[in-house]
RNA sequence: GGCCGUCUUCUGAAUG
């Protein structure tokens, strides 16, 4: 069963949801003779709510009863999370309700998944309010649930009382903050501006043994290309490099757009170049990226012929 | 008796 269950994983972790799903009633249909186990539902749970059905996701969970597999917490938390993140909360929150009833008890990923949902539809004072309700319910706030609320909180343009929330309330609660936590301060610093203190954030962290990672480093030099400061972008994007944590596309591409925004066309050009003889792929985002700035800049020509490029490497427009 | 292999939650980039 493990076996299958890899294997079953493994497709889903691919994107090949469909594939995973013909495998999957192969192995059961008749012939098959394979007893799939609570693990096997929920990841093809998973695998179904990735691809967006989460509708024909819900419809599992009476399969499972038929087929004498009850589902468990987990399949009750899959399916949670992917309603809370296709904005269907108040589903989620019905299924919750649900999942008490037949004496299958929540746990803290079911409450940050909902958490969550609340934050991602701006009702934070809500998502807080259930972040008490799970400790009246037993169940203690971990790191991912300050996470969540701290990011939200950052997202909102409060990162100083996000800070303020690590380092007392998550303090008094012996949480100990975790390399998210760090990276969600300095990402709700940097877009504000406010890179003396995204910087200082990242100094703690270090001082922490909580080493940045290139998360950290991209949210900085999106800060310090913000505020116009490319120099310290690139001092960054240099000082990575040396400290073993290799820029991805995301951060190629931040660092793009901050030679665009300041009109170095060509400093963009020359990265971007760069980022192909690194082996980083680009993506549409790169793509755009750089296409605005040639375009903002007269440089329609070489736009279009970067257009064309694009489309050559199997690179689809949007 | 312990450990190891399979499932769910948190952080970074583009145009408008």
């Amino acid at each position: 069963v493990i076996t299958f269950n890899t294997l079953i994983n493994g497709l889903c972790l691919e994107g090949k949801i469909h594939q995973a799903l013909r495998f999957f009633e192969q192995l059961v249909g008749r012939g098959g003779g394979f007893q799939p186990d609570i693990q096997t539902y929920n990841t093809i749970v998973n695998g179904i709510c990735k691809i967006g059905e989460t509708t024909q996701a819900l419809r599992y969970l009476k399969i499972m009863e038929k087929r004498g597999c009850l589902p468990n917490v987990v399949t009750y938390n899959t399916i949670i999370d992917s309603l809370c993140k296709h904005m269907r909360v108040p589903e989620a929150l019905h299924l919750f309700r649900k999942m008490t009833v037949k004496a299958i008890s929540p746990d803290a990923v079911t409450y940050n998944s909902l958490i969550g949902g609340l934050c991602n539809s701006g009702q934070l004072k809500q998502a807080v309010l259930l972040s008490k309700e799970m400790v009246k319910d037993g169940i203690m706030p971990d790191v991912v649930t300050y996470n969540i609320l701290v990011d939200a909180l950052c997202k909102e343009g409060q990162a100083a009382e996000a800070q303020a929330v690590v380092e007392e309330t998550m303090a008094q609660s012996g949480v100990q903050p975790n390399i998210v936590t760090y990276n969600s301060l300095i990402h709700g610093y940097s877009m504000r501006g406010q890179m003396d203190e995204a910087t200082e954030v990242f100094s703690i962290m270090s001082s922490k043994g909580v080493m940045p990672d290139v998360f950290s480093y991209s949210s900085l030099i999106n800060g310090y290309c913000e505020t116009k400061r490319i120099d310290e972008a690139k001092r960054l994007f240099d000082e990575m490099s040396h400290n073993g944590i290799l820029p991805d596309t995301i951060t190629y591409t931040t660092l793009i757009k901050g030679y665009c925004q300041i009109g170095s066309i060509q400093a963009a050009k020359e990265i971007f170049k760069r980022m192909r003889d690194c082996g980083c792929h680009s993506n549409i985002m790169t793509y755009s990226t750089l296409l605005d700035g040639l375009c903002k800049h007269g440089l329609l020509d070489e736009a279009f012929s970067l257009f064309g490029s694009m489309l050559k490497e199997g690179v689809e427009a949007n």
